[in-house]
DNA sequence: GTTGTGTTTTACCAATTGGTAAAAACCCTA
DNA sequence: TAGGGTTTTTACCAATTGGTAAAACACAAC
């Protein structure tokens, strides 16, 4: 016999191998130059493949580029997904949490930039998921933040505008790589970079948010 | 006679009137689709002029978008401009900058996306002005966090991930708006939201680099 | 008026855009 | 090997892209 897994599988896998490698590659284009910037052919020929062909896997360029947002978004709250798993300690929660989105601006800074890139635009085509997505892990992390302050495990805090922070300042060293490389004088961040911002953020949110000393 | 200044200033006010009107459209466009999701017709409808009477006034596209750029990099320093001012009094330095860097964000938010989007896709136009212009000027920053340190005025921090968050925390209200307005539940951002992130980030700064008590 | 300068419009251009239609090639099963 | 479904290629398409060349216009000074 010829190998064990016969049927479908092949032609199968070679059909989602290059639906998977489109998706890949348009998502790094979309990243870098924004939804207008890139053209069928860009990611066509990045791919290897043709422009018509892209055009049997999906539909239109648009469709595509929602494909490539809801997949963005699945790793986004994937990363975000800890604030809620440690329900009764806030420094642990925190400190995951932090370390959590810095993995993802280091491990998938394309995913961050394809986000950034929609969010900066206004959010034309995403903002419905958004709201249906983000909008409520938000809401449940907010929720946190007020029962952890009203059993006395932090100090009253905006919730709201914390997440906020937090998204900021861990997001920006996938999205503004390139100037925060510029000013640390490296060619593009390292390990111990990235370690630095962590200590540095950690330490920042856990002096605002924990309460001072004993309880 | 006419009106007093009569010779060329009727020419070259209305000259100069188109000028920065179709850089200011060009702003708001590239501001919104970045670089290549704008064409030249866009920006010479939006200021109801033709293609190629842009094409008078700038070279080429990517002069005009260069053009742009220099423009919300000048702006962007003005409001950057305040932490070496208040050179004996860490807390007030760091309030002012905090405070400059969020009506930038609440009052130029065209020109804070502009940056963010040329940042997003690398900087290929702009990393040699941003070495230029704005490393020096966070350098100056920086030595001057060590040099409050050295003092006793504040306490040691890593100067350069603490501008960086800086910059994130107080751009991210111009740069997310979608997507905050979204988690905060209204239309738009109001003055009284900028007024909460204001004393968010600068309640969080305070206590990561002032002294802790007395001194 | 005429002339010269600065500005705008008209007329083009080749290349690229997203997308359609249909033919051709491929591949597995009967 | 014939047929049928899947995938890829070829051939187009109208609209738009950034850009050029030159003609037309405006208008002040002579």
């Amino acid at each position: 016999m010829p190998h064990a897994t016969a049927k479908v599988p092949r032609v199968r896998a070679s059909r989602e191998q290059l639906e998977h490698d489109i998706l890949d590659a348009a998502k790094k284009l979309f990243a870098q130059r924004g939804y207008g910037g890139v053209s069928l052919d860009h990611i066509a020929k990045a791919v290897g493949a043709s422009k018509q062909n892209l055009l049997y896997y999906f539909p239109s360029k648009e469709a595509l580029y929602r494909r490539v947002l809801h997949g963005v978004l699945d790793v986004w709250l994937l990363y975000m997904d800890t604030l809620s798993q440690r329900q009764d300690d806030p420094e642990r929660a925190l400190r995951e949490y932090i370390a959590g989105k810095l993995r993802f601006s280091r491990e998938r800074p394309d995913d961050s930039r394809v986000y950034a890139n929609e969010v900066l635009s206004g959010a034309p085509l995403f903002a419905a998921e958004i709201a249906e997505r983000v909008v409520p892990s938000l809401q449940a992390d907010v929720a946190m933040f007020n029962r952890w302050a009203a059993q006395g495990l932090c100090r009253p805090v905006d919730g709201q505008h914390l997440m906020i922070l937090l998204w900021a300042s861990t997001q920006v060293y996938a999205d503004w790589a390139s100037q925060i490389s510029l000013v640390l004088g490296k060619p593009a961040l390292e390990a111990q970079d990235f370690a630095d911002a962590e200590s540095m953020i950690v330490d920042m949110v856990l002096r605002t948010v924990l309460v001072p000393a004993a309880r």
